[in-house]
RNA sequence: UCCCUGGUAGCUCAAUGGUAGAGCGGCCGGCUGUUAACCGGUAGGUUGCAGGUUCGAGUCCUGCCCGGGGAGCCA
């Protein structure tokens, strides 16, 4: 007898198959049990009759609770009335582990119960619908780098200097100096490009920031691509073309956990290239217009993105930002010194800024300035200065966030259920 | 850090200042096709903590603790 998992029972209909999981749930009308099975990859319904099992087979069955882990054997059976089409004839049950009371029950709870029990709750069909679709994105991302002969190159965690200012740095004993962890492998990624041509890290990031909104995690993943000849354009195209690549393929590949999450996807389909490009000021005009009072050289906030955001189908980018609202190393416009070479791009639906990137500076002389004038210990950027010492040229890159892109996709209305085990403000446990 | 809001059974929630309750889950029993099954029975409480007002506080007041939503900052 073969051992399937239930995603795949349907290539084994009117065959005896083992299959191995936990108890969702039971149900019982006497000499009838139904007992629905996951594995991990489906969901399935065992029945299990009286007189067509073993009599300790069937008496097993009223020891089942909810989460004990089990085997049963039994024939496919394709059914109209089965959720996922099809049924298991059950001709044994086999108790594994009696699970003790079960804390998540299939009604409802609240956010608190749940982030204590995260271990727990990842077991359910929503939770894992999600981070399938994590998988997927991650996977797209990768596969669409490195059809582009981009170059994975791991950015360390540990770091002795900021990337971008100090206020926001998990800190740590090294030893007997510093170290801070990642807030973002950039740096690294400029000084790899100059070896490689095109590459990319991908890895967790850490900001300490005393952020509590439905945008933000004090750990959070980022793909970090980085392009040595490439300028802002050639940047942006290449970010509104992975960004649509993502989404077709989740809605390819993963149109039945985007089902379970219950998902309208008829805005994702719209995500195709090109996406808008507005310029900086052209998104305070349309601010102004909605009734924001908005002072130039301001960095958006949440709401500002959405107004911004809804003005279009799919993600817009904004480019173009006064250089004082965003980080040293970014290329001022030739054009006009005010504005710098950067562009964000934001979510539709309200989902914010997914990604931030932008042409750096190549000039080893304005680099140096900007180290000053922003008070970074230039001791610490010398390796980073070198990189404009030995061949410097036009490079650009940017940094999209994966969980915000993983609420974006989903429809979700918090990011804390994007990630396995989320870090948030006060609370590391589980 | 600031603003708003909440904390009652394992969970989700009720309870006009006047006897702390329901559904789910648990346990016992029933049912041969159930779809968060259903039906009957049953156990389960220091109402977040500490004070105060009152004849009487889950309810009103003060302080503290913890959660949720938002702002700033960011991906």
């Amino acid at each position: 007898m073969e051992t399937v998992y239930i995603a795949h029972v349907g290539e084994h209909e009117g065959k005896e198959v083992e299959i191995r999981g936990w108890l969702y749930n039971k149900r019982s009308s006497g000499s009838v049990v139904f007992l629905i099975v996951r594995d991990g990859t489906g969901f399935i319904q065992a029945v299990v009759a009286k007189g067509q099992v073993p009599e300790e087979g069937f008496a097993a069955c009223d020891r089942l609770t909810q989460e004990s882990s089990l085997v049963v054997r039994g024939a496919v059976r394709a059914d109209r009335r089965a959720p996922g089409g099809y049924e298991i004839l059950v001709s044994a049950v086999e108790p594994v582990s009696i699970a003790e009371e079960y804390p998540i029950s299939l009604k409802e709870h609240g956010v608190d119960f749940l982030m204590d029990h995260r271990h727990l709750w990842l077991r359910t069909p929503r939770q894992v619908a999600i981070m399938r679709v994590r998988n997927e994105i991650v996977k797209a991302i990768r596969d669409f780098l490195d059809d582009r002969e981009f170059v994975l190159v791991d950015a360390p965690i540990l770091t002795p200097s900021a990337c971008e200012g100090t206020t926001t740095l998990f800190e740590t004993d090294y030893f007997d100096t510093r170290a801070y962890l990642t807030q973002s492998g950039q740096l690294y990624m400029e000084a790899a490009a100059m070896a490689f041509g095109k590459v990319y890290c991908f890895g967790p990031t850490f900001r300490a920031e005393k952020s509590k909104t439905r945008r933000h995690l004090m750990e959070f993943w980022m793909v970090e691509p980085e392009m040595a000849w490439v300028d802002l354009d050639g940047d942006m195209r290449l970010q509104e073309e992975m960004v649509s690549y993502v989404v077709q393929r989740v809605l390819e590949e993963r149109a039945k956990d985007l089902a379970t999450i219950e998902r309208d996807t008829s805005k994702l389909e719209k995500v195709k290239p090109p996406f808008p490009r507005i310029s900086y000021d052209e998104a305070v005009e349309i601010l102004r217009r909605h009734g924001v009072e908005f002072e130039w050289g301001n960095d958006f906030g949440g709401g500002d993105e959405t107004i911004l955001a809804e003005e279009f189908d799919r993600p817009v980018f904004v480019h173009r930002y006064p250089t004082v609202c965003k980080a040293f190393y970014m290329k001022p416009d030739p054009n006009r010194a005010d504005v710098c070479l950067s562009a964000d791009l934001l979510a539709p639906e309200g989902y914010g800024e997914i990604i931030g990137g932008g042409q750096r500076i190549d000039d080893a002389d304005l680099l140096a300035r900007r180290v000053e004038e922003h008070r970074l210990p230039a001791e610490a950027y010398r390796w980073y200065m070198d990189l404009r010492r030995y061949g410097s040229c036009p490079h650009s890159g940017f940094g999209l966030g994966i969980e915000r892109t993983v609420a974006w996709i989903c429809g979700l209305d918090h990011v804390r259920e994007t990630i396995p085990f989320p870090r948030l403000l006060n609370r590391i446990y589980p």
